[in-house]
DNA sequence: AAGACGAAAGTGGTTGA
DNA sequence: TCAACAACTTTCGTCTT
């Protein structure tokens, strides 16, 4: 169904690995992110019988959270649906309706206008729309939660985006979400905890794997690179080396041992930048995976480099 | 000069009494 | 609610390339 034929722009290679989950295209050859939001080829709106083909009508707006009110409304009734109410149900009615009137307008408005930010970072971020509609629906529930209150909006949307990202295994860093939406970052990250407390969503850790393609990118390193990071995290996990760290800190101390053992080296200051980390955290966890994985290759490498006079095995790269 | 290294002090969040 | 604690940051001085 996707029929288009794509090269990678950087190196000219067709083998292109699509993740459809994930919204990314990713060249195999380079490992650069070619194209990190696909158009969504499968929402194709259900068209009935060919032959009866008057009837390919469709049955109203698509169900969407993007909408403030998912395209449906409800009301509490008009006056004259209640005739035969006694007088003091029909005064809870009419206070009802004022009251509802009143909180669906105010809400009406907030949805309105985060609807539209949240829309603005998301296409900033480059995010899938199976994500735009996540965090739509989350901001939606968290406003009908009354969580918005005592907070600012644009931190509640922040904050929602954030957690849409993390459920769907396609994080952004905290860094990114405050560059896109002008909130500083631990502001998102509190309004982001309160919110997944208080509606109750359980987010499993994010992996460290996740955030490999998109810096390996960015920081112009090949797929081998990138996929001997991935080769590392995953030791490293099986080691419970993992646990507790910060995700983007393994990830970028993986990342920049896969470019040392390749000859692709890249400053610390560099990867620490992409990855949103300090230089002392790619050390540390840097420091640690050497200690606790093989290091030879490592050292190997270096050797090589002080004039390799005698011994020098050419072996690089297995596991 | 630039990059790598590491010590020391500070920050914000989690946990457990 | 408070204190201990771990992870991470900031800052800064030293060493290596």
């Amino acid at each position: 169904m996707s029929m288009y034929v794509k090269r990678c722009p950087e190196c000219g290679s067709l083998n292109l690995s699509y993740h459809h989950d994930k919204g990314e295209v990713i060249c195999r050859d380079c490992g650069l992110v070619v194209e990190d939001k696909m158009v969504d080829f499968d929402q194709e709106w259900r068209e009935f019988d060919g032959d009866t083909g008057a009837q390919k009508r469709r049955t109203g707006s698509p169900m969407s959270y993007r909408q403030f009110d998912k395209g449906l409304g409800t009301d509490v009734g008009r006056a004259e649906d209640i005739y035969k109410l006694d007088g003091k149900t029909k005064n809870k009615f009419f206070r009802l309706r004022k009251w509802q009137q009143r909180v669906s307008t105010a809400i009406e408005r907030n949805l309105k206008l985060a609807l539209s930010e949240l829309k603005r970072i998301s296409s900033f971020l480059k995010l899938p729309e199976s994500v735009e509609e996540e965090s739509s629906r989350i901001y939606t529930l968290a406003v009908q939660k009354g969580l918005v209150r005592g907070r600012s909006m644009e931190s509640v949307v922040a904050g929602a985006i954030y957690a849409a990202c993390r459920k769907h295994d396609v994080p952004r860093t905290l860094d990114e979400l405050a560059e896109s939406s002008g909130i500083d970052r631990k502001e998102i990250g509190r309004t982001y905890r309160f919110v997944i407390r208080e509606l109750d969503i359980k987010i499993l850790p994010s992996n460290p794997v996740d955030y490999i393609p998109r810096f390996a990118s960015e920081l112009k390193l090949n797929a081998l690179t990138q996929s001997k990071a991935v080769e590392i995290i995953e030791e490293a996990r099986s080691i419970a080396l993992t646990s507790g760290r910060g995700p983007t800190g393994i990830a970028a101390a993986a990342l920049y041992v896969a470019a040392l053992l390749h000859g692709e080296k890249r400053t610390q200051r560099a990867v620490a930048d992409v990855a949103g980390v300090t230089e002392v955290t790619i050390r540390n966890r840097y420091k640690e995976l050497l200690s606790e994985l093989d290091l030879e290759e490592q050292i190997k490498k270096k050797k090589k480099k002080l004039k390799g006079e005698d011994d020098d095995e050419e072996d690089v790269d297995e596991e």
